[in-house]
DNA sequence: TATTATAGTTACATTTTAGTAACCATTGTT
DNA sequence: AACAATGGTTACTAAAATGTAACTATAATA
């Protein structure tokens, strides 16, 4: 009976990401930047709307309690990075990885079809 | 001064649709299609695993509860039709609707997505 | 007569997520 | 001496999402 060799790292990794995500690739990106104010925190610091601060004033909705766990998120999802400066008082920024740029396709085709089939959808005469 | 003509009904809609979410069509878009089962139900749909017991078979770690709700859900969200048969046992189907099927290419994008940042990452040697 | 099949509904319990408000440390300013 | 500014943390509460199990209807079948 022939084995099947496999780089145990990377079978470790897959079994986590199916006990994680069932394996679906979709379930698992939806599940990474479906948090509440996710999309809204990662347009900002594409824009350079960078810092804790900032973010909350841009999203006076959203508690601090709540940006903290969703940059937590983001950060430990490797979407984002968080630069702590050794000041006071303190400032930290928030920066994209590369994997949370090659989201930007992405956000294209979601912001896309929420506008052609919800926010501005044609009537049906 | 001038008044801006707007027809009435659509501003409804457009007041509702900020209300709901908070006129960011990715966050929109997020809304209806993330759903714990959505992205799975919607593609067992999309290839014609089109009954309840049948999405239940498939998705065994789904109550019936919960595929009543996600059913539902994306039923009112205009993205699935649900047509019952007048037959006993009840006979019911389920169909993509035109915006469901708009969502094929956004689906492509965050499968795509997940595949190359989540599932298989690349090594960062 | 009891059982099977389908497509659910309902009540209740539990878990997860999110909101609120108070608190912390440090330095500079009033 | 008190307060502002920054970037949080913590404990407690409230609300939303989800799980569980029992129940529904009707005709055909064993």
């Amino acid at each position: 009976m022939k084995k099947i060799e496999i780089n145990s790292e990377r079978f470790d990794n897959m079994v986590e990401n199916i006990k994680k995500y069932g394996g679906c690739p979709v379930s698992a990106t939806l599940k990474i930047i479906g948090g509440k104010w996710k999309p809204l925190i990662l347009y900002f610091i594409s824009v350079d709307v960078n810092r804790f601060g900032q973010l909350q004033r841009m999203m006076p909705d959203c508690s601090k309690r709540m940006m903290t766990t969703q940059l937590r998120e983001l950060e430990k999802d490797g979407l984002i990075n968080r630069k702590v400066f050794a000041e006071v008082p303190p400032k930290v920024i928030y920066t994209l990885t590369i994997t949370g740029e090659n989201l930007r396709p992405l956000f294209g085709e979601l912001r896309k079809w929420g506008i052609e089939n919800i926010l501005e959808p044609k009537k049906k005469s």
